[in-house]
DNA sequence: AATGAATGAGGATTCATTCAT
DNA sequence: AATGAATGAATCCTCATTCAT
């Protein structure tokens, strides 16, 4: 009991108390993931969360200041998900860095598309509720989706640079790229092909590499 | 007083009647076009339809049930508007019927492009504004998105037909253009890359016929 | 019933409806001095001035934007209200405008006390809650008093001019006067010191023309 | 462990605590007369009151037993401090004892601009903020106001008493110079007219011993 | 004693919709 | 047909107070 300090005991409370606190801000995340992935943004009151969280709604603003900051909060946690996601796909595959049929490119999609398979209430989040926000959160949506686009980018002009691919305007092949893969993963919501997520990353990848001309 | 019989003329005027309420609603259609594509569906009140419509907010209610029935009318009318579009262009190019490359398909997504950039606020209706409603809505964009899906599928399986296109998966390449001319518009409406609306559109099919790996 | 142009009966009854619409307001405000003057600005709800107005609570803002501009409104009313009662009187003397015992400064008082007495929630609304709105509410309530106080220093720099009473800062001068028929109005509303409220009236005029000391 | 028998341990923690505690209160005290005076009442939130007290929001509760009973001891505080220090001046001019200009009476006043100019604070909680508790504190502050009152009438009593001041309703008199302070005192918080406390004591001196008329 | 997380009553405000005129 | 006043459900957010630790 004693020979820690009071000093040390103190710390180490509130060391404690920042986790909970921490802990309490994930529970609470993850209850608004579901619910507002399920109802929207507008769809979704305070309540809800705070019922999904197992909390009083009171409770929420000890949290986060307002709805919308709620929301920016998630929209951030996805982000910062997915691109660790491609991130770690990618440096998994760096280092057998041989051409580009197999190689970056490839794997991006892939990863992406994964991820999407696994989490479908982060694609509902990122691709939808989204706009509900309207212009106040169009910037920071921006934001996501050109860092997004950014990540690709490279990849493509990387690959350009080996001349692996043709010349073109990078920006709006990866715009069109990152488009594609979350309409897909959209789709894919509501709408059973019967396909699985590989083939249509696979699918996104050739159609984009060797188009659909005869060769 | 009149020599017309009583029932002549109440059909007579119901016939009037009826015009003028289809103009008042087209009238009131176009306001809610204005102002739904400028602030959204959740952004925009009765009332603001109502002063761009010239009228008192009561009013709209004599020819909609609800806000909700008149967004859903709106979507219709977009709908109806686009395809009619595309369906003329593809009429007019229809005679030449030659090869691939400069036929059908490059002037469906041109058309398409062009009705777009024509017609910016239909943009932000069909592609945005409409998930703002949700599930109660979704069955009727799906159903919009799927017919124009369906469009772009008949011309495509037309070309695979003819041997233009490799076979594969038609509805999934019919989403994917369809997706990809989408959002390219979308961005438009947010990022000035430069390039003009034709230039774009061949972008797109360009990449959708030859890809990007170098022949 | 005919005989009068449509536009007319328009114009008409769209006066009427202003009539009405400025009917409800004063009816509105009514209310809120009622209910304002009981339980004070922050001891009121919307719901409780709609109650006392017969309307539902909603229909307030229809009337008045926020429950601080009706406070405001309010507010407004009664300072015409003060001093239109006070102007009056001042107009009715003024014809005799003889020395200045029982002229202008002896009826601006009198006046100031009647309309106080003949309307104790007046009392309570400018001198008490006002102060509730702290510092958004400050300038304006500043502005009323400094108004009511440019009165009574107008006429009591007349009384300087004429000699009748000793040169001093009148500014100060009015703002005490002013203090002190404010605050023995207000104690009148929770304390009976059985004086009639022309004493008390004539009290204030005798202590600030001859003060205290005998001479 | 300890010589001390355990019943006088605890008697001396006890007593200790109390202090302590004291100290404590004072610590709080301090802190609220601080936020109250800036933010008023309702605009004060307990968690203010911690963050200016250095403590938790929680603890407050330790100490008073709610908000109200925070503000009411705070006033009790104001009151004794501002009773004292009259009390002291007027003693100290007591000795002196001789004619009534130089004396009692003015130096009252004095003294009470004194205190209130060197503690805006003070006059913002007594005279202003207080109103804000309506009914539930008017009688508390009632009796703050009645017992200031009361000394006021004391020394006027006495004045009248030796002649030196006309005869009247003491009780008025002394709340109507009361109120001249407090409103004087009240509009040196946001009005500057240049003028020293001690010039505008003086002139609540003068004209309630002197008047305005002409001698 | 002290902390600060949790609670939930309370209230202003918005706005779709109804309805008397 | 048209008007616009009236209604009240719905919801965000604040903050005094409680309580487990």
């Amino acid at each position: 009991m004693p020979a820690v300090p009071a000093g040390r005991t103190r710390a180490l409370r509130r060391a404690v108390s920042d986790e909970e606190k921490s802990q309490r801000r994930e529970q609470i995340l993850a209850a608004a993931k579901r619910v507002f992935a399920r109802n929207g943004f507008q769809g979704t009151t305070i309540a809800d969360v705070a019922r999904a969280a197992g909390l009083s709604y009171g409770s929420i603003y000890w949290y986060f200041d307002s709805k919308e900051a709620l929301f920016h909060a998630l929209m951030e946690h996805q982000e910062a998900a997915l691109r660790d996601h491609i991130a770690d796909v990618l440096e998994a595959t760096a280092t057998d860095g041989e051409g580009f049929g197999p190689s970056a490119f490839r794997e991006a999609v892939r990863a992406t598309f994964e991820f999407f398979e696994s989490d479908k209430a982060a694609v509902r989040l990122l691709f939808r509720d989204s706009y509900a926000l309207g212009d106040r959160f169009e910037r920071h949506l921006h934001g996501i989706y050109e860092r997004f686009i950014d990540d690709l980018e490279a990849v493509l002009g990387e690959a350009q640079a080996r001349g692996e691919i043709v010349e073109g305007p990078t920006r709006l092949l990866a715009f069109s790229v990152a488009a594609l893969i979350a309409q897909l993963a959209l789709r894919r919501l509501t709408t059973d092909d019967g396909l699985d997520a590989g083939v249509v990353a696979d699918f996104v990848v050739s159609l984009t590499l060797d188009g659909l001309r005869p060769r």
